[in-house]
DNA sequence: CAAGTTAGTGTTAAATTGACACTCTGAAAA
DNA sequence: TTTTCAGAGTGTCAATTTAACACTAACTTG
């Protein structure tokens, strides 16, 4: 590209992806669509959902069409994290083909705002169901290679998923509404990628008053019931001391 | 703006913002630029620096030389933060005007990646005599009415910062290379916005390995001369324990 | 040499942390 | 009906970390 390109109204195409996270017994998964344009056929290609934005639309706007589109449910979690706009890093003949598709000037390279997701399992299936395109849960520990940079944008996105829940707690905006303690901590040790002590995970989480017991237990498991807990957002203040807070 | 709108290649403006932060006994300061095109003659016009990337160009690359052309320097500590896209974010007659005049359709919106740079007193000069522009340190307490939406953008910067220094050690990066603990302190108050206790604080900052104490004094002051320190990057892990972290 | 200014230092009580092992409960299998 | 299996739930102690708190030391200036 030389000057010329800087020519009236070539400017960057825009668009967003989401790495849309869930949280069962197999882990932590990611939801990756099956591509558009596969320029290979044998196996499978896959890649973060995302759209260009629309001309009036903001940026979370888009995001939240993105994801209203593949799970049919309008406010999910959902999280700005980084921008990525190398000028290379849309370059494939079907993309390219793809941008003239959708009357966008293939000159024109991409430019992409990330999100982040946290769905709740009883909306698994409204997910992977997405009438408009198909979608699968892959482990993120089993990514396959995706398309564009989208390996990069999810190791990003992972990276500040961590952030998020070593620091305020998001952790049950990938539970069920009611759940258990051992549920939260798996979640912890799966995402923070350790292993935590049982009693001392409860203490410090219950000495937090903003996750409290209801009157409830675990049905219908081939052992002793676990007392159900929810998320409450009145007892929640963002007191928490970090690493470089004094006092 | 209807459907009509969608036509081939009427794609949004990408720019770079970049709030530049320092740090001296006034407090902690941004440096604002004069507007270009300012709408009102009475009192002065200000906005973060920016510009428009370039087609071959990178985002860090632009914000990069956004700074550079600012301050001479090249490689200043920069960290993106945030993407900022309504479409009405750029509006007033001015800025359309100036779109026009560097050759770009005044019918598309500009989205803007925010970045956040940390800069070190000895170079607050070259900055503030940048030959590009006019530019000026203002507190940030005493920040006024910022032209587009950069008031938002910069209360965003600062909150990104606040985070960054409560998370992991980059507070030396608005301090001289050799700084006292008391310098070190006084910046922790200003960006947290707390007071701190001085025995307490030199325990926490030492017990952390890599602020380590110089052969060397501070001169020409009018009291007992303090200890000077630099941070020592080999000395530097990444162990600490955030609010959810556990063991 | 007195006054002013900031540097530098230690102790104690309270709170938090990490390490660690056994009993309880309910369902399912025998 | 009894046994077995699986995970739930619970407490203590020693070590570490934290918050609160006040005085002396070193240097410059007048």
């Amino acid at each position: 590209m030389d000057q010329n390109h800087l020519a009236f109204n070539l400017n960057p195409n825009v668009s967003v992806d989401c790495a849309v996270f869930g949280f069962d017994k197999g882990g932590l998964k990611v939801l990756l669509i099956e591509r558009d344009n596969p320029d290979n056929t044998e196996g499978k290609n896959y890649q973060l959902p995302g759209d260009l934005i629309r001309n009036d639309e903001n940026l979370d706007d888009a995001a939240n069409r993105v994801l209203r589109e593949l799970t049919n449910i309008d406010k999910l979690f959902l999280e700005q994290f980084a921008a990525f706009g190398d000028p290379q890093r849309v370059k494939r003949e079907n993309d390219l083909e793809w941008l003239r598709s959708v009357r966008k000037d293939p000159e024109a390279r991409v430019v992409t705002i990330g999100y982040y997701s946290l769905i709740k399992p009883e909306n698994f299936k409204l997910a992977a169901n997405s009438f408009a395109r198909k979608a699968e849960w892959v482990n993120v520990k089993e990514v396959p290679e995706l398309a564009f940079d989208h390996n990069q944008i999810l190791t990003s996105a992972l990276e500040a998923l961590k952030l998020k829940m070593r620091t305020v707690p998001v952790g049950f905006e990938l539970l069920p509404k009611k759940f258990t303690l051992h549920q939260l901590q798996s979640l912890y040790e799966a995402v923070l990628g350790t292993e935590i002590d049982k009693r001392n995970f409860r203490r410090k989480i219950l000495g937090m008053k903003f996750i409290v017991p209801l009157d409830e237990k675990q049905k219908g498991v081939a052992h002793k019931p676990a007392q159900l807990f929810q998320f409450n957002k009145k007892n929640y203040n963002q007191n928490f001391s970090l690493a470089f807070d004094f006092q």
